[in-house]
DNA sequence: ACCTGAACACCGTTCAAGT
DNA sequence: ACCTGAACACCGTTCAAGT
C-alpha cells in the first residue's frame, strides 16, 4: 500500500521476495540464529551491500519474515476451519491441529513471530499478527453463539483457550510434549472447555481412538 | 558432582561463575543476541580466550545459562507453594502465579531455556527442566489425590495444565496479554478446570479481588 | 591448571562510486 | 532507482606461548 515495490525487473528482478525466499529456508535449515545476510547475498547472487535497499538492517528482515509467518499460518487456520464441518468442536479440534502442524514444521519461523524481543516488535508485525489469528477468534466467536461455553465473559474463554493451543505448540516444539499425544490432549482440553453434565449423552470419550 | 568445579581460586578466583552472573546481566540487558563471549570477558577482566577454559563455545555457555534458570524457576515456584497455605487452589493458584512472574522478569532467559533449537537441546538442559518442573507436578498429584479432577487420567491434566500456564508466560512475554488480565484469567482457568457444578456454593468468584 | 594475545575467517553496516 | 565493492569495527574460535 505504502510503497511501490511491485514486480520491477531492475539487474535481478524483485530481489526482496528472493532474499524472504532464501531467508526461510536457510530458516528452517539452520535457525535465526545462523541466518546470515551475507548468506542471503550469496544464495540470490548479489552483493553484501544489495540487501540493504530493501531491508533497513538484519532485524527489519526478520521481521518481513515475521509477517509472512502470521500471514501463513492465518492461511493456514482458515484451510483447516474450511475443510470440516460446520460443527463447532470439529473446526475447534482442526484450528488447534493446525495450529500445532504449523508449529512443528516453521519452528523457526513460530520463534521469530514471537520473539516480541525488547521493544515488543513493530506495528506492521502486531498488525499481522492480529490478522492471522482472526479465524481462531471467528470460531471461537462461534463458540460462544452457539452457546457452548458459559457465556459468562467470552473474550476470557477465548484468551484461555488461545493461551493452552500456543502452549501446546511451544512445548511441542520444544520437545517436551511428544507430538503423539495431542489429539489425546486436545480431547481433554476440549471436554474442558465443555463443562456440561449434559445427563443424557452418557460416557462421551472414555477411551479416544 | 562430575567435575571439581569448586572454588578455586587462580589468577581470577572462579571465573566461571563470574562469567555466568556478567551473562544473565547482559541477558536482561539486551536479550540474547546481544551476549558477547568478547564482552563477558571485558566485564570480568580476562583475556577474551579465557572462556574457553571453561566453556567450549557460546552455545555451552547459553546451556549452562538455562540450566541455572531452571533451577531459579524451580526455586521460585517452590516458595511460592511454601507462602501459601494447603489448600489445593491456592496452591494451584500460586505456582501459576510464579510461573508468570518468572517469565515477565527473565523473559530473555525463559526465551533460551525453551530454545531447545535443533537438537532438542543437551540432556544437562533437560534434566534440570525436569528437576524444574518438579514442584508443578507435585501440586497437580495433590490436586488428583484431593479429588479436583475428574480423574481420568491425571498426567493428561497435568499437561493441559502446564501448557496452558507456559502459553500465557509466552504470550505475556510477547507482548499480546496484558498481565493485569493475569488473575481473571487464571481464575477462568481454574473454573475450567474445577468443572463441578457444586449447587450449594451460590456464586463462586463472580468478580474477582 | 589456567590465562594471554596474535591470528584467522566471518559478520553487519556504511558509503562513495558505478549503471 | 538499484547495485557494487572497499572499508571499518566487531565477533567466535584456535592455538602457541607464558605463569
Amino acid at each position: 500500500m505504502a510503497d511501490t515495490h511491485a514486480e520491477r525487473t531492475y539487474h535481478h528482478g524483485n530481489l526482496r521476495r528472493a532474499l524472504l525466499q532464501a531467508a526461510e529456508r536457510r530458516l528452517c535449515a539452520g535457525g535465526a540464529d545462523s541466518l546470515t545476510l551475507r548468506d542471503l547475498a550469496r544464495d540470490t547472487g548479489v552483493s553484501h551491500g544489495a540487501p540493504r535497499r530493501h531491508f533497513a538492517d538484519r532485524q527489519a528482515l526478520l521481521d518481513a519474515l515475521a509477517v509472512t509467518g502470521f500471514e501463513r499460518l492465518g492461511g493456514e487456520l482458515r484451510m483447516a476451519v474450511q475443510g470440516v464441518g460446520e460443527g463447532f468442536v470439529d473446526r475447534l479440534r482442526a484450528v488447534a491441529a493446525a495450529y500445532v502442524h504449523f508449529a512443528i514444521r516453521n519452528s523457526a519461523l513460530l520463534e521469530l513471530m514471537f520473539a516480541g524481543k525488547h521493544g515488543n516488535g513493530p506495528p506492521v508485525v502486531q498488525s499481522a499478527a492480529d490478522d492471522g489469528f482472526v479465524v481462531l477468534l471467528e470460531v471461537i466467536h462461534q463458540g460462544q453463539k452457539v452457546g457452548f461455553f458459559e457465556a459468562k465473559d467470552p473474550e476470557r474463554v477465548a484468551l484461555v483457550l488461545f493461551a493452552t493451543v500456543h502452549g501446546f505448540a511451544t512445548l511441542v516444539v520444544a520437545g517436551m510434549v511428544p507430538p503423539g499425544q495431542l489429539d489425546d490432549l486436545f480431547g481433554e482440553v476440549i471436554e474442558q472447555f465443555l463443562c456440561r453434565p449434559r445427563p443424557g449423552a452418557g460416557d462421551r470419550r472414555e477411551v479416544p481412538h
